[in-house]
RNA sequence: GCGCCCGUGGCGCAAUUGGAUAGCGCAUCGGUCUUCGGAACCGAGGGUUGCAGGUUCGAAUCCUGCCGGGCGUACCA
């Protein structure tokens, strides 16, 4: 958990040079939002400045290597050459396309600044924001008393704004140890690395050389700081004294995946060869614009926002379905509102675990919150159905439970239920084998439609026999918790009702 | 430049890791319908799996080369 890293640097900075005391005093969290907004604009803008003739050089000498490339196709002898030569301009062309893009937004964003007269002013009054809130988190880091002060008082309100949210997603931890914690245990790591040879002075850094990569594992900034790296092997070494773990799994997002080569790489030279250590990389999520998704203007307000969204269209869903009743509306505001809850989370969770793994997917509202197709929504949906046989039929599963001889698949439609129930097994050994919680999605949606079948060929409280009519509820019953058991280890909950 | 990843009906995605006629959802079209809860069901159209070779009894999957896209690449995480 990152307690520990730049964006306190930034919040530090900020409150030492912008606070509005008043309103830290009214709202320590949203005050401090504000100054990591205030704080990142200016190092935008600022990246901006600098950037921008840089992209300015680059468009000329594209500009040029573009014209000559041109020539050069123009006088290339037919056939391959030419094909070659043509090839090369066109590549040129659009590389110098590109540059003026990216020249053209880093233009884009100094003339909105120097619009706006009181960002202007701040720009000019703090030059180099980077630099000085890099400052700020090595003063943390080398325990500095006013930083210190400063950071104990931010991070308990930080948490818990975090753990709002951890609430709604109902996610839990059983061990936290935040990127602090092992702060103090770094300085140690590198002198076993050192004493062990792997980890060298170069240009000024502490770095590991790793056979197979161009660029070492850096430890230990010049100016003194640890990092990302440092940090992962320091936690190693603890999570192996502590809980002798037999795997480690970093879920982290593939752009990643460079780091954690390097990093199993050095932990496996340092000696650590029996754990199997494995980077669970996963795809990208992609804006409108087909470029990664993020949220500049703030850390958790974006998901906050969609949270409240799916919950918002998922009531209107539930009301009006429940309006439509034959026999008018039977549930209650609250129970409206706790239906709404549990299916709008579900259907943002299931969009999310229904992807492949490793595939980039496009952030769209419209469809993590669509209900209807392959949703969490048809899985709920089954289960509420049998529990609506349940209610109107009077009866007690666990009685039925006591003689499972009861089942008897005749028709195709019990017998397509029954065999899928069967593969339950098999499908959360597919999703584990590669931790791939797709499998496990795609069978329950399988499961759900051939439910659905069964449901509309089949009637059960009108039964034909009384043999029969305890042979399908029994189905019902096994369906519903096989379902509960398989949303519930995604993270997604059921309701009787909906 | 080097490295990693991706390209599957109009759109979004699967494919038991090399197996049988490439599946599903949205969308489209047509049916069911005074329901054990229609947030449903049944059916239809739509594919040379980016292109070209190769390996194999068999390729969306493996190899090679193109085309198109994404990401990473010395002190951010």
């Amino acid at each position: 958990m990152g307690d520990w890293g730049t964006q306190f640097g930034m919040i530090i900075y900020g409150y030492k040079h912008f606070v509005d005391a008043a309103a830290y005093e009214r709202q320590p969290v949203v005050e401090l939002g504000r100054l990591y907004r205030l704080v990142r604009q200016l190092m935008d803008v600022q990246e901006a400045q600098s950037q921008l003739p840089v992209a300015v050089a680059k468009v000329e000498q594209l500009t040029q290597s573009s014209l000559a490339a041109r020539e050069a196709a123009a006088v290339a002898p037919a056939g391959e050459p030419l094909k070659r030569a043509e090839k090369t301009a066109r590549l040129a062309a659009d590389q110098r396309r590109s540059a003026e893009a990216e020249r053209d937004s880093w233009q884009a964003r100094c003339e909105a600044a120097a619009r706006d007269g009181e960002l202007s002013a701040r720009l000019a009054a703090h030059p180099d924001v980077e630099t000085s809130v890099l400052r700020e988190t090595a003063k943390l880091h080398a325990g500095d008393a006013d930083n210190r002060r400063l950071w104990q008082t931010f991070l308990p309100s930080c948490r818990a704004d975090i753990q709002r949210i951890y609430d709604r997603l109902h996610v839990t931890f059983d061990h936290e140890l935040g990127e602090s914690f092992y702060h103090e245990r770094c300085a140690p790591v590198l002198e076993a690395l050192q004493s062990a040879g792997m980890a060298v002075d170069s240009q000024g850094a502490l770095c590991v050389f790793l056979d197979g990569f161009e660029t070492p594992m850096i430890v230990r900034k010049r100016d003194g700081a640890y990092l990302y790296a440092t940090t992962d092997l320091a936690t190693l070494q603890y999570r192996v004294e502590t809980w002798q773990p037999a795997a480690i799994l970093y879920v982290v997002d593939f752009r990643q995946s460079e780091h954690f080569a390097k990093l199993f790489a050095a932990v496996r030279q340092w000696g650590y060869t029996q754990i199997d250590l494995r980077h669970i990389s996963f795809g990208t999520v992609l804006g409108k614009d087909g470029r990664p998704y993020k949220t500049r203007s703030g850390d958790t307000v974006g998901l906050d926002g969609l949270l409240d969204e799916a919950v918002h269209k998922a009531h209107e869903v539930v009301s009006q379905n429940d309006d439509g009743k034959p026999d008018g509306p039977e549930l209650s505001a609250e129970q409206r509102q706790h239906i709404a809850q549990v299916i709008g989370m579900a259907a943002l969770k299931y969009a999310d675990l229904s992807q492949n793994r490793t595939s980039d997917y496009e952030y769209s509202p419209e469809k993590m919150l669509s209900l209807q197709g392959n949703t969490a929504t048809y899985m709920q949906y089954s289960f509420a159905r049998v529990h609506g046989i349940f209610a109107k039929g009077n009866i007690d599963p666990q009685v039925l439970r006591q003689r499972p001889e009861c089942l008897h698949l005749t028709s195709p439609a019990e017998r397509s239920l029954g065999l899928a129930l069967l593969r339950f097994a098999e499908a959360l050994d597919d999703a584990l084998s590669d931790y791939r919680p797709n499998q496990l999605t795609q069978y329950l949606f399988d499961l759900a439609k051939r439910f659905s079948t069964f449901f509309e060929e089949c009637p059960v409280l009108r039964a034909d026999t009384p043999a029969e009519r305890d042979s399908r509820l029994m189905l019902c019953d096994l369906t519903a918790r096989t379902i509960q058991q398989g949303l519930e280890l995604l993270g997604i909950q059921v309701v009787q009702k909906m």
